[in-house]
RNA sequence: CGCGGGGUGGAGCAGUCUGGAAGCUCGUCGGGCUCAUAACCCGAAGGUCGAAGGUUCAAAUCCUUCUCCCGCAA
């Protein structure tokens, strides 16, 4: 039985902790997770998804503000665990408490490294329009997801696949991949290869709402793919009549749903054609059809539903 | 007590301020027109207006309380 301390945060990493939990080989003797914050409609003090499930399975949960400063020093050092697994702390991991396992700290980053180092590499994968990406657990250094590199696994993004879906199948592989990776370091089977300096692609930044305002003058294919990539938050959206607009799902139109139509010219953000169940938008460069949306203060619905209620021309502009 | 929008036939909305027959656009079912139709015409079914209490001759509408959903800010 090798002894794991814990560090992660949201709901990616409680896969790979109740993994751990479960497992025969490994057990967590200790959770650390971020400190408890205001959340929320009403603004009320919510734990964090990690803190629920180490609760639930009756583990210490250690919440410091600062996991460089001396009191998680003194607790790590009486855990004094074989491993310490990072999935999503939220933290940056200071050099002397990388050193204290027996083994190593071992990190699972939720994209194909060296590409996407950073803090959202999944939507990010989505909004370049990757057609694959994948988990990667690696041996943490001092930098920022530049540690030597263990296990893959790829997975496809498909032309339906929304930051949500890839997020739901990426916290379940790297759950099965942190065991076999610690499984490998025990037995002395891992092997560890060397990032390039250079990622191959630029730092995937944490996500913020703003950048989820749809720009028209981008062309659809782009539109399109952050509005999967966005996908359940922080959501792509524009505006009409004042009021945001969310975009849920959306279509690149092709010729052939144009076939035999009257469709308007006009800047990107006009409404250059709808009938009783589509809403097309000129984009910078193509046309987007519009499937699924959300008025503010409304749930989301489908296009057809949504023409019932607010009705729409051909010629208005949104945005 | 962070700010705000909303819960009306199966769907999306109007009606609430200025109480007094439950409406619109669709969907569903039946019939018609048509070579045909997702089009058009005619007809029908379907609602304790989120819940409880109160005011009133009379409440979707006014007053309390509760509950559920959602947007923003964090």
């Amino acid at each position: 039985m090798k002894t794991v301390v814990f560090m992660g945060t949201p709901d990616f990493a409680v896969d790979t902790l109740q993994a751990l939990n479960a497992s025969e080989k490994y057990e967590v003797t200790g959770v650390f997770t971020q400190p408890d914050r205001p959340k929320g409609r009403g603004n009320a003090v919510a734990m964090s998804p990690v803190k629920e499930t180490a609760i639930a399975a009756r583990i210490p949960v250690y919440q410091p503000e600062k996991i460089r400063d001396d009191a998680s020093w003194e607790v790590l050092q009486k855990l004094a665990p074989d491993f310490i697994v990072v999935v999503a702390f939220g933290q940056l991991i200071p050099k002397r408490i990388l050193d204290l396992p027996r083994y190593c700290c071992v990190n699972v980053h939720a994209s194909l490294l060296p590409k996407y180092r950073g803090a959202a590499p999944i939507q990010w994968a989505i909004l370049d329009g990757e057609t694959e990406t994948g988990v990667t657990t690696m041996r943490m250094d001092p930098g920022l997801d530049t540690g030597d590199m263990i296990r893959k696994v790829t997975v496809p993004i498909g032309p339906e696949e929304t930051g949500g879906s890839l997020f739901d199948t990426l916290k379940e592989k790297g759950a099965g991949l942190l065991l076999e990776t610690l499984d490998a370091i025990v037995d002395g089977t891992a092997s560890y290869e060397k990032q390039p300096e250079e990622s191959p692609t630029r730092y995937a930044s944490m996500l913020d709402r703003k950048m989820g305002k749809i720009d028209w003058t981008w062309p659809a294919e782009k539109i399109e793919r952050y509005v999967r990539g966005l996908s359940p938050w922080p959501s792509a959206y524009t505006f009409r009549n004042g009021k945001t607009l969310k975009i849920w799902a959306s279509e690149v139109v092709s010729k052939e749903q144009m076939d035999g139509k009257t469709i308007l010219e006009g800047a990107p953000g006009t409404i250059v054609y709808t009938d009783r169940n589509c809403l097309w938008i000129a984009a910078g460069d193509g046309l987007l059809s519009i499937r699924e949306l959300q008025p503010e203060g409304k749930k989301r619905m489908e296009t057809d539903a949504y023409l019932r209620g607010y009705p729409a021309a051909a010629g208005e502009m949104l945005g």
